[in-house]
Parts: C-alpha cells; sequence; structure tokens
DNA sequence: TCAGTGCGCAATACGGCCGG
DNA sequence: CCGGCCGTATTGCGCACTGA
C-alpha cells in the first residue's frame, strides 16, 4: 500500500522533478569531494595514474590515437560543413548577379520607381537615409576615395579649375567674406607666413632669380614630353642611313674627337652652373645653395689668394730695397777689393759619400 | 607693415545611378 | 534595402601677392 502510493506520488511531475534534483544534488557534492581529494593528494594520484598507465600502455595508446582521430573527423567535418556553405552562399550570389543581367532593365525600372515613391512619401527621410548610407561608406574608405579624387584631379587640373572660376562668378562675395573671417581668425599665422615670404622674396630678387619657380605641367603635356623624349633616345638609324651619314662627312681625327669630347664636357658643366634662370629655376633651394657655397668659397680663396701674392710681393720689394742699402753701406765701408763668390755652382764641393749606406743619390 | 584676397589643391558634402 | 561609385558643388587651408 505504502510502496503504491510512493510510486504514484513518484510519478507526479513534481516528484520525479524532486527526486532528479536530490540526485543532481548529491553528486554534485560526491564530485566536488572528489576534486578536493585529488586536488590534496595530486602526488598520490599522479602516481597512480603513472602506474595504471605503464600496466596498460597497449590500451592507453590505442585509446589516445582513437581520440585524436575523432578530433580531427570532428575538425574536417566541421570545415567541409563551413566549405558547402560558402559554396551554397556563392551560388546564391552567382544566381543572383544571373538574374539582374538577364533582368537589368526591370530592375532598374522598379527601383527608379520605389526610390521615387520614397522620395515622394518622405523627402527629409530619404534624404537623411541617403546621406547617413552615404557617409557610412565614405567614412570606411576615406582614403582610397581621396587618393582616387587626386590622381583624377592631377590627370586633367583644368576641368576643376573652370569649376571653381565658375562658383567664384557666382558667390564673389561669399567666398571674399570666409576669406577674411579666415585671416582675421587665423591673423597671427598669416603674418608670420607673410614675413616668410616677404624674406625669401627678398632672397630671390637679390640673387636674381626669376619669380616663378615650378612650372606645372598637365598630364597632356606629360605625355608628349615623353614621346619626345622617347623619339629622340630610342631613334634607330638603318645602315643605309649610317652609311650616307658616314659619307658626308669625313671620318674625324682622333685628336679632334678628344679635343671636341673635352669641350662637350666644359660645355655642359658650364651650363649647368650657369647663372641662368631656367638652369637655376629648375635646381632646388638644396642644390642652389650648394652652389652658391661653393662660389662664395671659390670668390674667398682668390681674394686671399690675390692678397697673400701681393703681400709677398711688397716683402720681396722692401728685400730688394734692404739689400741695395746694404750693398751700398758696404761698398762705402770696403778697404780692399771685393772677395770672389764663395760658392761656384759649376764646381760644388766634393760631397762625402759611404759605400754602405746613406741615400745612395 | 598690415589687411585683404586670388588661387591651387585637398577634402568633404550630397545626391543619382546601379549592382547585388 | 544597402553599399559602391561617380560627378558636381562646396568648403578648408595656406602660399603668393597687391595696394594702402
Amino acid at each position: 500500500m505504502t510502496d503504491q502510493l510512493d510510486d504514484r506520488i513518484r510519478d507526479t511531475p513534481d516528484a520525479t522533478d524532486a527526486a532528479a534534483a536530490a540526485r543532481e544534488a548529491r553528486l554534485e557534492r560526491r564530485c566536488e569531494y572528489d576534486r578536493r581529494w585529488r586536488k590534496e593528494n595530486h602526488a598520490k594520484v599522479r602516481a597512480y595514474r603513472l602506474a595504471y598507465d605503464a600496466a596498460h600502455r597497449d590500451q592507453v595508446n590505442a585509446a589516445a590515437r582513437e581520440s585524436s582521430r575523432r578530433v580531427r573527423e570532428r575538425a574536417r567535418a566541421e570545415g567541409e560543413q563551413e566549405r558547402l556553405e560558402e559554396e551554397r552562399r556563392e551560388r546564391k550570389r552567382q544566381a543572383s548577379r544571373d538574374w539582374y543581367a538577364r533582368n537589368k532593365d526591370r530592375h532598374l525600372e522598379s527601383q527608379r520607381k520605389t526610390n521615387a515613391r520614397k522620395k515622394a512619401e518622405d523627402p527629409d527621410k530619404y534624404r537623411v537615409d541617403k546621406a547617413a548610407r552615404t557617409k557610412k561608406w565614405a567614412d570606411a574608405n576615406r582614403e582610397a576615395v581621396n587618393a582616387r579624387l587626386r590622381a583624377k584631379y592631377r590627370e586633367d587640373p583644368s576641368k576643376k579649375a573652370e569649376a571653381a572660376r565658375d562658383y567664384y562668378e557666382r558667390n564673389a562675395e561669399k567666398v571674399k567674406a570666409r576669406r577674411r573671417a579666415y585671416y582675421a581668425a587665423n591673423r597671427e599665422r598669416q603674418l608670420e607666413a607673410q614675413a616668410r615670404w616677404r624674406a625669401r622674396e627678398k632672397r630671390r630678387t637679390e640673387l636674381g632669380l626669376p619669380p616663378t619657380r615650378l612650372h606645372r605641367t598637365t598630364a597632356a603635356e606629360r605625355k608628349a614630353n615623353a614621346a619626345a623624349a622617347d623619339a629622340f633616345f630610342a631613334r634607330q638609324y638603318t645602315p643605309p642611313q649610317i652609311r650616307a651619314i658616314r659619307e658626308q662627312e669625313p671620318a674625324p681625327s682622333r685628336e679632334a674627337l678628344d679635343r671636341w669630347e673635352r669641350e662637350s664636357a666644359r660645355a655642359r658643366a658650364a651650363s649647368f652652373l650657369a647663372d641662368d634662370p631656367t638652369v637655376r629655376a629648375a635646381l632646388s633651394d638644396t642644390e642652389l645653395r650648394h652652389i652658391e657655397a661653393t662660389e662664395r668659397r671659390r670668390r674667398e680663396r682668390e681674394q686671399q689668394d690675390s692678397a697673400r701674392a701681393e703681400r709677398e710681393q711688397l716683402r720681396r720689394e722692401e728685400e730688394e730695397r734692404l739689400d741695395a742699402v746694404a750693398r751700398q753701406v758696404n761698398e762705402r765701408f770696403r778697404r780692399g777689393p771685393r772677395p770672389p763668390e764663395q760658392y761656384d755652382p759649376a764646381h760644388p764641393p766634393a760631397f762625402p759619400s759611404s759605400p754602405s749606406r746613406g741615400l745612395g743619390l
């Protein structure tokens, strides 16, 4: 009777749950106790483990092999799954692309209609949404977008310049006002820049350099220049042309050729260093400074050399003068005839020499 | 010396078109 | 519906230069 009752109670959902929960709790307590014991008796556990593994070496190894095989298999299966997923997605993308290609006009037409409808329904929302989308994309692709713009501008600046002129014509006052505001807001910096510019400009005019230091070339000009250079440097003469040229002009002599090469080298150097505005304009500030410094040093050296020569000349003259005075004094006080020269270069005195050492001259 | 501004170049804003 | 890309308009910035 009690058993039947117990069964009935146990069969009710509540009772079953309660019993399961109790079992769970007992198990949990047991596991907790085991964990603690193992932790506290780490050495014992390890020793037992080693002994067991040694005793069942083959079995343990087989189990390990089996386990890693299963791990590998699962990983492969997941990879395969992933690959299949990707393939499915790609097929879907391709199908979509095909569909758009086949129904382009239809798609665009419906899209235009949808956009127009949305715009008519709520223009502000349409605008704001579109702006947000565009901005999101632009923020994520800023560098690439700007690089493209720069390249495009470099390819042909004239279009943009024209647009700017156009805009300025329509908004001159607005632009000027903005410019004034900018000047006022950055007055100090503007004045500093102005001072720098004035100093540079002063130096430029003192050196006699031309005002424009940059020659801007358009893409078309660059292409034409490159083509001309190619045509010039890569030109090839046919053998008949070469023969004709040789017959026209007799072969120059070796001396003439050497002279021509020397003159050419000098001419190139002179041309490079010449105070020619177009040459100087092509030089960087550093190069200009270098050339100026070199010239300045050369001038200083020349001045020093000529000053030294002048001093030397004065010294020689003074010595000459003193010698003359001394000779006069000598003559005046000489009592007997002048003795012969002590040293006769035609008959130098005998010089002692060593047979084994010395300079051996 | 200063205020003003022309101008070139870069960056940004904005909306349209279209692929997916 | 979103994102990618484009063309055009606009703004930002600073050097170059002028006139008072």
